[in-house]
DNA sequence: GGGGAAATGGGAACGTGTTTCAATTTCGTC
DNA sequence: GACGAAATTGAAACACGTTCCCATTTCCCC
């Protein structure tokens, strides 16, 4: 999707308190530095090696910090992922937003939106691997970035649904959307673990689609 | 469900080759009660206490193995997992073939399996939690047991899509079982992982069982 | 520019999945 | 009933995520 970089950030501080005063909420300019080799750090390992390939001592040297230092800003391996799993889609979603899909109907716009999205990930299978796989183990503890990459996710099939009509909405096209979302994420697995081709994404989304946007 | 015991098996022998020569295929008697106690210590101890509370070394004092001997029959914690899920699955198949839900309609008919098996999943979250999770991170060494686990569910869905009439599925009826089963497991994965209550996965179903099956 | 709190570094230590290995037991075959 | 192959045991060892601890550094506030 060549989405490429910045954008996105809302949560994610470390997890103690604030110091000082006047810029409550956000990092200090060297912490944002140090969250940002960290995050870098991950997908360089996974973009080798997959999940197995970002390990913590790895991603705490590779991004010159201390290991400690890593699991002050996340609070396990698996937040890690899922953080950059979400900065991830909050760019994609950035840059859709920019450079609309083509297409005349729901149907069309959103097919063509999740087929530029996958050919992205399939462009890099190994960090597609390692955070659907983180994003298929969360635990509660990691429930709020779960969240928050679902709904970047429906919020992208949602506006492709829409198109460049910008109603609120309707409950029908949210639930379509979160189907499709679901099905994505399904499919997704389905290919990661090997048991379906990468192609299947792309099949299975198309077909859904099509049943429900008709 | 209630759909108990026994059933199932088709795969899984431990992974050296058979020894004897006459029941080509099947495990030993005492094999095959070493491979239950195994599977029957695990749904215990998910039972207690989820994915985290299966240890393998208490897997194996619980079925009175030696911890080789678990890896002997199951690779990995992900599988042993895997595979009861994989027998769970096959459990619920067989009950419903003997007791088909009620329905009209299609739409119904799914309506009424899926809230069936879904109910029993509620009676034990921890179990479900595992099983999900194993799922969900599962590797391409196991795809084996996943496609085993997706087909089986699928295999429900379609049937209840036919009902009592069972000509053979039609491209359609099998493209929207599939898809309700990625709804499925993506539903119970928001489940497990705490992003939605447990009555959002059979609201989830329901909804795109209507869309797709009206 | 000193005081103090928070952050960082560096590294040991712990828990659990997984592997390994030698000794022993089981079981089919002769 | 003895032989040999495969299975099982028991325990140690390893890998990696995670936690802990303390010395050092950074940064805010006075």
């Amino acid at each position: 999707m060549t989405a490429g970089e910045s954008g996105s950030s809302d949560a994610a501080e470390p997890r103690t308190a604030q110091r000082g005063s006047h810029v409550e909420g956000a990092l200090a300019r060297s912490q944002a530095a140090r969250r940002r080799r960290v995050l870098d750090a991950t997908l360089r390992l996974a973009a080798e090696g997959g999940f197995d390939a970002v390990q913590m001592r790895d991603v705490a040297a590779a991004a010159d910090v201390a290991l400690g230092t890593v699991y002050r800003y996340f609070s396990s391996k698996e937040r890690l992922l899922l953080e950059a799993m979400a900065e991830q889609q909050a760019d994609l979603r950035a840059y859709l937003d920019q450079h609309p899909p083509p297409g005349a109907t729901a149907a069309e716009r959103v097919s063509a939106v999740l087929h530029r999205a996958n050919s992205s990930l399939r462009r890099h299978p190994d960090v597609t691997a390692a955070m659907v796989r983180a994003f298929g183990s969360a635990q509660q503890e990691n429930a709020d970035v779960v969240r928050r990459v679902t709904e970047i996710m429906t919020g992208i099939i949602t506006a492709a649904i829409q198109g460049t009509d910008r109603h609120a909405p309707t409950e029908r096209e949210v639930r379509i959307a979160r189907i499709l979302m679901q099905v994505w994420l399904s499919s997704l697995n389905g290919w990661v673990c090997g048991v379906d081709g990468p192609e299947r994404v792309v099949e299975d989304l198309e077909a859904s689609a099509r049943l429900m946007l008709s």
